[in-house]
DNA sequence: GGCTACATATAGAGAGCCTACATGTAGACT
DNA sequence: AGTCTACATGTAGGCTCTCTATATGTAGCC
């Protein structure tokens, strides 16, 4: 996966894996691994800074908690992130159909 | 069009649009305009230093021409240019999937 | 003379993702 | 006791691409 082709998709992603269940940054790229078949396997130094990213956005919203002697910090999804993932979702949509509509190799000479 | 989602991409359009005919920048910024229905209309700024990078790296070859008065820079798709855009659409596949597959909102409780 | 379409080009800004590094706990194995 | 791996978070700096803004010039119409 090149690095430029995931830019500015990268939220949408994150945004949807905290859609159903709050989770913390370790288990949001396990999380992604596992959904894409392990062709996400992102480094904590673009998750984390993004995250954070996304809080100061008002997308989402976090707490820390101790588990097993761990300190994880627990993102969830806030209404505003929830309105955001429903508008990625929709250019997602978009995006695609233009690109690809224009990618589309079946172009054989149009006159004649 | 947010212009990050574009990131990594553009190549690809750049090529698939010069892969039947050659095109000069101007041409190939209306073809963009035109393939996608209006979505893609892309600044000079952005087309014709792509335009360089893609002959640089070998994709890309290039000749000057005169119509009408006016000097055109009319670019070709090379063998490697032509071995690349398959790459790309491939990529391009597997990049969709991918990215959908996280995306996909139904995704209720798998447990229960 | 001024406007629009045609046509190319570059400098600099902005932003995001990655690499590399830093820090620390828990548990298993030797 | 020492080492290793998995778990867990974080930042600094670099790289690269796209965009904005600006510059330059021709052709043709009003």
């Amino acid at each position: 996966m090149n690095a430029d082709a995931l830019r500015g998709h990268l939220d949408a992603l994150l945004l949807s894996v905290l859609e159903h269940e709050p989770r913390h940054g370790y288990a949001i790229i396990e999380a992604l691994r596992e959904r894409s078949g392990g062709a996400l396997d992102l480094p904590t130094g673009t998750i984390y800074p993004a995250l954070r990213r996304l809080e100061r956005a008002g997308y989402l919203a976090s707490e820390w908690a101790t588990v097993g002697g761990r300190k994880r910090r627990t993102y969830r999804l806030t209404g505003a992130g929830r309105a955001e993932l429903a508008g990625e979702r929709s250019a997602w949509t978009s995006f695609t159909t233009v690109i690809s509509s224009v990618l589309d190799p079946s172009r054989p000479d149009p006159s004649r």
